[in-house]
DNA sequence: TAGTGGTCTAGACCACGAC
DNA sequence: TCGTGGTCTAGACCACTAT
């Protein structure tokens, strides 16, 4: 055995060529390849990927090393698996991928859909938080979008977002930026959101929060500051959400 | 081949006599009775068990088999696996673990060890809420516990915590509660909180609130409401938690 | 019926830790 | 040196989907 593990090895070799230890598995070798794939565009969300027989072959290794990558991809969201029907890459503009980020929920009912409302899309020079978030090393050009969410009907969001305008280049030339970005941000500009940190706070209602949700001065508000990450663990969007929970709360699970 | 793979076949047709779909995979009834004995207490936390032969040749079923079943479990934090050394149910006594369900994070800074400080335990029939959260069918005897917890000499958390009594007997005779509620679970009740779900909200202090955390009334608060659950899926406690957030944040993450 | 992913087995070799 | 978990292989059979 081991007659032709050549090319991954062979990958290997030229990256780490003086570590004795540190000997990366081929699983991860063959995920990093895989992934590559996805991030580079070669191939598409709803896409079918190859089978196991086939990828094992390219790649020669065998088929139980290629399931061990293709199963840490479907646990990392990136791949979906179908029994009798093949592998396919995940698609970022359904509703579950809506709700995997969208972590506001009614307090009483179902999940429900929010719609956005843009206020203002701007651009300038990054500030000192932006540089501080995004790891910048230099000030850059950046995308400023607020919007205002609703849930049946309910003004209950108040959002800010940061995009590097490197990343996101014409962005204003789009007409009307869609509910869910991330979708827009895969289909238009091949940035795959894979994962995301999030912090909270509980803030006071100010002026212009007061106004746009509808409630007093003062009021009690969740804060949201959310970094969101591509595939190749790169920040590219911060959000600051002002989320009013009255009838609303931020749901999360903890394992 | 499947030669002598009885034992757990048979447990398998014993519960679904007539059921021709729905084969469970061996990996999962396995991973159910390893499951079983750590919430049996047959196996301790911190204790090595049976390496994979062992287990192998005990359950009758092939290494690869028992592997995939431990791979679960340690990715549910059940187990811990070191290479060369064996396997061993976790603690859930140590930082890792207080850390994993301690979400309340400095903004600047590392990670800190809270301080408790207990109020009052007292008990009493559950509630309408308490009979919600725990899904009770008849109302039963609760134990309720406040207590404040603080960051650095400052106070910073107010929580309420509900337990049944049927599955804390005894919990008033404890001197002195420890910081890590769950660490005592397991060890005296035999209770693992293995998971929990948590909704977050923002809200105005009130007068207690206000005494405790030292803030101003009508200060806005993080109000996290939490359901832990055990081994079996049950919930073991309901937990509402103030915490002031001027200093200090949530964190969450998404995959 | 053909092709896919899902399960299960059996055995090889490697990396690591304890002795 | 021995026993452990970690990786990798090769191949069998099952369950599901599409045709």
């Amino acid at each position: 055995m081991a007659r032709r593990q050549q090319t991954l090895r062979q990958i290997e070799d030229r990256k780490k060529p003086s570590s004795i230890l540190g000997h990366e598995p081929l699983y991860k070798r063959a995920k990093r390849e895989l992934t590559r794939r996805i991030a580079s565009g070669e191939w598409r969300p709803n896409q079918m990927i190859p089978s196991e027989m086939e990828l094992a072959a390219e790649l020669e290794i065998s088929q139980g090393t290629v399931r061990k990558a293709l199963d840490e991809m479907t646990n990392d969201n990136l791949l979906v698996r179908l029994q009798g029907r093949g592998t396919f890459v995940s698609s970022f503009d359904d509703e579950k991928m809506l709700f995997q980020f969208f972590r506001i929920v009614p307090d009483e009912g179902s999940k429900t859909f929010p719609d956005s409302t843009q206020i203002a899309l701007t651009h300038g020079l990054s500030d000192k938080d932006e540089v501080c978030k995004f790891g910048l090393k230099n000030p850059e050009e950046m995308w400023r979008l607020e919007r205002g969410r609703s849930l049946v009907e309910a003004p209950i969001m108040l959002e800010r977002l940061s995009l590097r305008v490197s990343r996101f280049p014409g962005l204003d030339e789009i007409a009307e930026l869609p509910n869910n970005v991330y979708g827009l941000y895969a289909e238009r500009f091949g940035v795959t959101v894979v994962r995301a940190a999030e912090q909270l706070k509980a803030v006071s209602a100010g002026k212009t929060e007061a106004r746009h949700l509808n409630c007093k001065l003062g009021d009690p508000l969740l804060r949201v500051s959310r970094l969101a990450y591509d595939l190749d663990d790169q920040v590219v969007e911060w959000r600051v959400s002002l989320c009013l929970t009255n009838t609303v709360h931020y749901a999360a699970s903890i394992r």
